[in-house]
DNA sequence: GTGTAGACACTACGGTGTATCGATGGAAGG
DNA sequence: CCTTCCATCGATACACCGTAGTGTCTACAC
């Protein structure tokens, strides 16, 4: 028998350890009961509803995203927080889902507190290098749709049957027509050889360069 | 009563009008057996199961993504098709947490062909412009995940209470601490004139100048 | 006529989110 | 001590979900 007193952070925490296990459709309010051996009509306490639920578990994953406080190298703060948040969404893969979706749902200032800290830790960080309000919005947005879309590109190449040894193989590939997909086909290889954080790498050049261009420090 | 016969193309594009109407959630079997005044059993001859049925929409809105052929042009091919593609986003925005999400829970080879269409068409505009099986690819990723980013960050912007008149009071920025989050307080003014076109073609310009310093055919 | 194939409907099972209600148990007031 | 009250908890109930299984009816082949 449990003895604990159940706690919001033990609640989240293990309906978190539910989604990486085994997906989001893997939680229900039953079965996360079940996980904290209690009632699942006593979850209600901690989040008002599955909705609820499933901001808090977002909450709790963009909580551990930490962003550096701004020391002049803002290049290096922004590749630092990128690959931090990389870290975070292949440690918590199904999550990623929640994290690019949630927000779709919820207006701005009603997402979880947790969810917004990183945000404004950013905004600050472009403000703090000499964006106006709006250029640092701007600056913002194109940063993190950077980010999310590598994020969904590179969780995409993930999905694969990786018992198969030949290439073409393991990606399916050959179920697709050749005279339709030609190029597709022919691209076993390269779609075998992806490296995620070099390539993130290789966009923050691109989304870096474009930025620093349109920083009024540098005019 | 009924009389035509329940057809494929039937089934997808009234589950394609319920999600418009009322979101994902709202579509089930038995809701659009119910619109199509069938029985809810009668889909599985049409779509094999409810992901099926997802994956059909999302085939049947990017089925609707025309990709202009490759004529030198490759700018203004990728423009042309990163606002079409935005247009349809904005047609249907509650498919497009279908449109990024899908492809996480589906190997690249076995997704719907429709969509796997705008990909190989892509790909065919980078190979003509110069790249290379790799640099292709790698185009794609960069330009798509790009264009992801902004949809999500475009689509995010709209969920307000839009019945308020104060710009601070319609994004709910109250009820964000003072102390706490001061940038994101400030910025009312900026959220509230966002233009998503504009913000999409600015991002472009950076990313297009970022690819073209990559193309073969530039150095 | 017999057989067969497909369109269709119905029922049933186990699961979901959550509203509601009765019981329990401990603290506060007499 | 006893009583009262309130917060906690378990359980049940409702409406809905995806889908397996089964049976009916029509139309055409042989």
């Amino acid at each position: 028998m449990t003895t604990t007193v159940l706690t919001r952070e033990l609640v989240f925490s293990t309906a978190l350890r539910l989604v990486d296990a085994d997906g989001v459709e893997a939680l229900s309010m039953r079965r996360l009961g079940k996980a904290l051996d209690r009632d699942p009509m006593r979850l209600y306490r901690h989040a008002e509803s599955k909705e609820a639920l499933l901001d808090g578990v977002v909450e709790l994953v963009m909580s551990e995203l930490h962003v550096p406080a701004a020391d002049g190298d803002l290049d290096g703060a922004l590749r630092r927080t990128a690959h931090a948040y990389r870290d975070l969404a292949l440690a918590h893969p199904h999550v990623v889902p929640l994290l690019v979706t949630r927000p779709l749902a919820t207006p701005l200032a009603c997402r979880p507190l947790g969810t917004l800290r990183p945000l404004e830790q950013l905004l600050e960080l472009f403000v703090a290098a000499g964006f106006d309000d709006r250029g640092a919005l701007y600056a913002y947005r194109l940063y993190i749709g950077f980010v999310h879309g590598h994020l969904l590109n590179e969780l995409q190449e993930r999905v694969v049957a990786p018992d198969e040894t030949d290439d073409v193989l393991r990606l399916g590939l050959h179920r697709l027509p050749i005279a339709e997909f030609p190029r597709l086909r022919s691209l076993a290889g390269a779609l075998a050889t992806y490296d995620g954080a070099r390539e993130l790498d290789e966009g923050l050049d691109i989304v870096l360069a474009g930025l620093s261009a349109r920083t009024p420090a540098s005019r």
